[in-house]
DNA sequence: TGACTGATGTCAGTCACTGACTTAACTATA
DNA sequence: TATAGTTAAGTCAGTGACTGACATCAGTCA
């Protein structure tokens, strides 16, 4: 056995999600939060920039996913298609995680103000990153930007309806749906 | 004359930018805005509610701006051209005020990523009012959603090509070429 | 064996933000 | 006109997020 017992990280992130369900995000100190980890107040600063970080983990992983679906895509595709091959990736990953758990998660973010306000952060920072793919695929930047932007936002809706109806459709199916219904208002073009 | 100055609100805002600007964000506490104001760090917390709010005055103006053109647009139009009515009267509002100001706003903004949190929340504010708006119209839930965040990514783009390209195009027309790029994009639909 | 590393602890500090209470000019009303 | 209420501030004493500097000590490597 190591001189600490492992995976702190790990451990600070089942604690905060715990704490943040029991009491709420604002009712929780992040002493509390590192108490129950095990840890100090300081060792929790060392793993993350700030209270909030603590329930955004895994945010490289899916960027980098969605990146290369994004890159990847038949050199074909215009940037509409392209894009919506990074929601699908992006799909296909958070819909193989727990529903329990995203929900929790979901619940937690959605009572307060500061958690919403870093979820739109990390979406933007996503948008950021396939605003850059699409570039690199001859998209002018506004376009390239619109378009990562609205990629962005059908997943955040899409995720929104898959953590809190209980319906039999996949996460993948929701976006699609909502993909559709979208593509058809803009071609109606009155 | 009053017991105290006029207008203790418009001298925090004036006191805050010119910090910003001459420090930056993070080294300015709101101890010295409120002095350089005239007025003590609790006065600015009763005006404010949080330090970042201060750049963000003239927000529920604007969104009642946007709302009522969405509104107000003919009954005839479909999701997009309704949202492209709020998107040109916002235009029209940003880009009268002076634009060297709006730049030092912007300048600011940008380097501080927690300013840039609070703008994508500002944006997300109008983004849930529009939304409303068009399903007011009848349109669905989802379609609505990504119409409304489409409109303000448009002008959210608009405003940062306006405030740092120095070019003769007014805010609308930029807003409009935009658009229209993005529009053409879609329509391929390959 | 001894120097080095790396994850953690300890401690003291700064600063955003809040609650409770006070002050004094303005306003309305008896 | 006196008095009571309102209002926009000030004062003060917190709490809690976050940081910098330094200490510890099991494991590793020369």
């Amino acid at each position: 056995m190591g001189r600490w017992e492992p995976n702190s990280k790990g451990r600070l992130q089942d604690a905060a999600l715990t704490l943040f369900c029991e009491r709420g995000f604002d009712q929780t100190t992040t002493a509390e939060i590192a108490a129950r980890a095990g840890l100090t107040e300081r060792t929790f600063f060392r793993h993350f920039t700030d209270k909030r970080e603590v329930l955004f983990g895994g945010h490289e992983l899916l960027r980098t996913l969605i990146i290369k679906a994004v890159e990847d895509a038949p050199p074909q595709y215009g940037a509409f298609r392209a894009v919506l091959a990074g929601v699908d990736a992006a799909a296909v990953q958070l819909g193989s995680f727990r529903r329990d758990l995203s929900r929790q998660r979901r619940l937690v973010i959605a009572a307060n103000p500061e958690l919403r306000e870093r979820e739109l952060a990390k979406l933007d920072d996503y948008a950021g990153a396939v605003t850059a793919a699409l570039k690199v695929r001859g998209i002018d930047e506004p376009t390239a930007h619109l378009m990562a932007s609205l990629a962005l936002t059908l997943l955040h809706l899409g995720l929104k309806h898959w953590t809190s109806e209980v319906d039999d459709q996949t996460l993948v199916e929701v976006v699609h749906r909502y993909t559709e219904n979208f593509r058809a208002e803009i071609a109606k073009n009155q």
